[in-house]
This record gives C-alpha cells, structure tokens and sequence, in this order.
DNA sequence: CTTACCAGG
DNA sequence: CCTGCTAAG
C-alpha cells in the first residue's frame, strides 16, 4: 500500500495553532502534500518544519507570506526538485517533487487567478508551461519505469459536478471554460488521470475546498479543485480516493479538507 | 461636579469588540476624551459613533486607521474645532476641542515619535506649533472667563515618578530631556496644571500605559503618559483624580487605561 | 472571512 | 504584542 495525502493549510502557523498537528500526528499516509504553507520553514514550530518520522522539503515562495509548497515523506527521497524549469514560476512555492521507488510525487500549488485581470494571465502562463512539464514528466518517467503522481490546489473545477454553484461561477475563475478546458486536454490528450474523479465518477464533488466567506461550509457549496493526479499505471493502482472534510470541520484548520487516496503495491 | 474621562482606546472597533461599550454606559463622567480610534465614524457601530445620550464629535485621521480622536459630552457644545490651526497636524486626528459653558476641552493624541528618527522630528514640531496654540488659548480663554482642560495622551512622562523603568528609558521617545523640558515648561513657563500629579505628588506613576509586550501589565511596568491637563482656576477646583486601571484589566480591551478627573463646580 | 504583510505604537 | 492596512485567496 502506498497512502499519499495532500491538503491546502491557508497558512501553515495559522493551521498549526488550530489543529494541525494532531491531524499530522494521526494520518496513516506515507506522503503528504502540502500547499500554501506560506513561512519560511524557520518560521514555522519545529513540530511542522521537521516533523519527527518524516523527511520534510520545503519549497518557499521568494516573496514572504505567500504560496509555499511541501513534501513530507516517510521514507527518505532519492531526489527533491523544486519547480519546474520555470523562470516566472520557480521561485514562487508552486511546485515541488520527490523521487521515491519507481514513483515521482509532487505537490502543486497552482495559482487561482482572478477572472479579467493580470493575475488570470499569470494563470494561464503558468498553465502553459506547466503542460508542457507534465508532457515532458510522463515521458521521462515512462522510459524510466516510473509512475507520477502530482497532488495539490489546481485551483480548476473540471465540471459541473465538481463545484456547488456551477451557474454563478460561470464567469469565475477556477470555473472558467478556458481553464476547463485544460484539464481536460491534460486528461484526454497527454493522458493523466484525475484518481478521485475515476473512483468517484458519479458523485457531486466530493467538495475540497469551502469559502470562509458566508456559509459556504455548512451548507457545503463547495468546489472540488485539490486533485490527485497521477499516471495511468498507477491510476489503476488506486484504490481509495477520501476527502477528509471531518478533519478541518471541528477546528476548520484550513478552508480546503485533505485529499487522501491509497495505492495497491 | 464636572467629571471628564480620557482613554487612548488603540482602535476603537476593537476595543468595541473586548468591552468598551460596558465601561461607557457604567461611567459616571459628563465629558469622555478618546484617543487613538483608528476608524472613520461610519466604520464604526452606531453605540459608538453616536451613543444614546451623548453628543459625539469625530476627528479620524485623513489617513485611513491611524490616530483619531473623539469627545463625547453629555451636553450640547456651544462650539467644536478639529485641530488647532496647523497645516500639518490638523487632517492628523489628534486633536479635537468643543466649548461647553464657561470650559473648553480637549481630546489630544500627540504623537508618539521615535528617538533618532525623522518621527521625532515630527513631534517636536507638534510640541513648537501645539505649545504656542496652548499659550494662546490661555490667554483667549482668561480673557473671556473660560477655564480650559487638555485630556488625552500626550505621550510623555515628565519625571522619574511616571514611568516603572526610567533607568532603562532615558533614551527612549516619550522620557527624552527635550520632551520632559518642554512639559516642565508648559507647567513652570506657559502656567498650565497637571491635575493628577497636583493631587498625588507623592505617589509612583499612577500609571496609565503598558506595553502589550512581555508581562508589563502584570508587573505593573507602566508609564504616565495620559494626562489631564487644566488651566489653574480649574485645577484648583479638582476633587479627585483615578486612574481606572482594573477597566481595562478582565477585558484589557485598551493597553491604556481610564483617566478620570471630577470638579467642583 | 481568513491568511499573511507592513507601519505604527 | 497589539491595531488596522493591504494583497491575496
């Protein structure tokens, strides 16, 4: 079994103080993906930046309190990489990925743009050249008899299942058919697979993320953008795909649940 | 009896949500001085703004959460004035006067400076242009058989006696000689009348200030710093002076406290 | 609505 | 160590 997990902290200290270790503490995953943790590691408790029974990377943005991406493994990397081979993107605490046996796992904090504006077209510059690292990716890791796996915060809700109000977010970002439209060219043209969706295909989310903002939880008007996607060897590996909504419920230690799927050997 | 209250309240919106609104409705005081309000009235609830039973005047600072400065008063002012006739410092939210019969007083917030920095620059060029506006409304107001009475945080302690840690202090803004010097002279030269120390020459502090840093509120390592300042036919009229430290003790919804003065009519 | 930043205190 | 600002989400 290989369990990995993923979740979007929304400020790692902040998660922390609200209930993050015991969640940490508690988990069964051999990997865990996370996404703006935004601090330095040596902003953060020893506890998060160093975790005892992990082998911890960080990938921190350049600019102080935004994005951060990490990666928590059990087992200790043959390799870390952080970004992509981007110069817009690399040192923005989007990206970072491990080598373990026979599998590259990654955590991926897309940017969530903002429809009509500069930072929509940074979105979709990063979309751009992040497609053709993903191309790129599965090719290599093919010839090297390697699975990949890249979870995190897409930030894109592929179809009308996966997010609450689908109509009034026709025109928003993370929704939009542009963006959309990506991931499924991803899907159907370079040919990964979204491992929750394929478990799951015909339920309504499950939801990953819940604005602060009004009641946007309780009444779960959700939006299901933390994927876990993955090669379509080990896709057909998965065995499980849970979205941990319980875990940030209690404390709502985060905005966005953790993203948990398993893996048959 | 006239009693007149005067509390720096550091953000009025969040003293709003610790407490303050308790402590306004239970003071006996005819006249309430604030300073440091740091909203727009219209940022403000109305049992704020425009609290049942009191006329309210605002001074908000033109740039948006600094400074600002209110009165309250039980009666209707004859006049109110916002600033004290200086280009620079009367859009700054530090100071607001209104006329009541036979009295004119004041919420001041004098800048708090920082030694060797341009801000300290800056307060003394408010203790130049406000010193000379003080000379002049003495005298305005001796003329016309008005007493007048500067309530607020003044941002200096004048003597050793104000302040827990004068030692460690003598170089900090609010305890520099060219501060102290110029309160002595306000008192010895100008000829006002600090009506807390004239009722408690003896005692240390009280003090009205702790830093929200280390442990300063419960080691009591305060400053003296608001003041209630009177011409001396007022001041001679003083019955008591408290500072009301345990108002902002349980909720600590200021790292000020409460100046009180009561006056024989 | 919440996270950080920062200046100001 | 707090306030409220701003940008970001």
């Amino acid at each position: 079994m290989l369990t990995v997990t993923s979740v979007n902290v929304n400020g790692l200290r902040a998660a922390v103080r609200k209930g993050f270790l015991p969640w940490l503490a508690a988990t069964a995953a051999d990997v865990v993906c996370l996404q703006e943790v935004r601090a330095e590691p040596d902003q953060l408790p020893a506890a998060a930046a160093a975790p005892e029974g992990w082998y911890a990377v960080h990938a921190p943005a350049a600019a102080k309190g935004r994005a951060g991406v990490s990666l928590l493994t059990r087992q200790e990397p043959e390799r870390v990489r952080i970004g992509f081979g981007s110069a817009e993107f690399d040192t923005c605490g989007r990206y970072v990925e491990a080598d373990l046996p026979g599998l590259t796992v990654a955590s991926l904090y897309l940017p969530s743009g903002e429809a009509g504006t500069e930072r929509q077209e940074e979105k979709y510059r990063f979309l751009k050249e992040f497609e053709a690292y993903l191309t790129d990716l599965r090719a290599g890791c093919a010839a090297a008899g390697r699975e990949v796996l890249v979870c995190g915060d897409w930030n894109i809700a592929h179809r009308e299942a996966d997010l609450k109000n689908w109509k009034a977010n026709r025109a928003s970002a993370g929704f939009l058919p542009q963006e959309r439209a990506w991931l499924s060219h991803l899907y159907d043209g370079v040919g990964y697979v979204d491992v929750v969706r394929a478990l799951h295909p015909d339920t309504a989310g499950p939801y990953t993320w819940w604005s602060y903002r009004g009641r946007a939880f309780d009444n779960d008007a959700g939006w299901r953008i933390d994927l876990a996607v993955a090669t379509p060897g080990l896709a057909a590996r998965a065995e499980s795909a849970v979205v941990e909504r319980a875990a940030t419920h209690a404390e709502r230690w985060s905005d966005h649940a953790p993203v948990t799927v398993r893996f048959t050997r």
